[in-house]
DNA sequence: CTTCCATGTCAGAACTTATGACATGAAAGA
DNA sequence: TCTTTCATGTCATAAGTTCTGACATGGAAG
């Protein structure tokens, strides 16, 4: 199970993609970042590499927002989820290798299930 | 059902991505192209966009070449398979807004379910 | 020994993303 | 109504990424 919330966490979407994703502009999901809604990791280039992870709260943050909540709510709110989220760090010490093959597997779920009960699917 | 092909064919993932997914190089993956194995689409800038399809028919590739099979050998492999294919210009007909949740929804898929039985999970 | 293959590597041009600053319509207050 | 604040848009400049084409190379195949 552990390995599910690493893949998630593994972070290689570029801005293009996480735009295309969310349909959010690159200004709102910098915005977003700098009001400490989401985390993004950066490359040797420093460039922002999303996870899924941080998709599916750009979502959350995109629904919060048309609910009309706030941000210091959902920043509160985001807290009590966090604890899993240190899982994070811990990705950062897998070989790139092994971190490849467990974001494939990740991808591979792509290909057709029934989606579960997260941020996503409340987009569909 | 035919949401699931179009999910898995929208072109979004930019080299990068596609590189750490399938742990090849970037000269690797566009010589494949010229041996006709893949078929990335291009956004506005030229870029290549890959959809997870076409990721995994570069790692069915990539295991190819590891069984020492051949790309002509390959090439009619798939021939077979690309009957489906066609699918991916209907997804160009698609609006933008459309396209984006129809991959949010394949994305949230990552979220936790059993992989299938096509060509990532091999590589696990 | 000579070709062909699959890749590596380099160069220059074009595209993308990063940051910081200025602008703005809509809300929220005063 | 006048004034801030908020969430975004838009610009400019710098730096990172990807594109194409060309030259190089170790190993297979002849």
């Amino acid at each position: 199970m552990a390995e599910k919330q690493l893949r998630r966490s593994l972070a290689i979407l570029p801005m293009s993609t996480v735009m295309a994703l969310t349909d959010l502009s690159a200004r709102q999901i910098r915005y977003y970042e700098t009001q400490s809604l989401v985390h993004p990791a950066r490359n040797e280039g420093n460039r922002r590499r999303y996870s899924l992870n941080d998709v599916d709260r750009l979502l959350e943050v995109k629904d919060g927002l048309a609910s009309g909540m706030d941000f210091a709510t959902m920043r509160r709110l985001y807290a009590k989820t966090h604890q899993v989220e240190s899982t994070q760090l811990e990705s950062k010490r897998l070989s790139d290798e092994r971190a490849r093959h467990l974001l494939e597997a990740e991808m591979q779920q792509l290909a057709g299930m029934r989606p579960p009960q997260s941020g996503l699917q409340q987009h569909l």
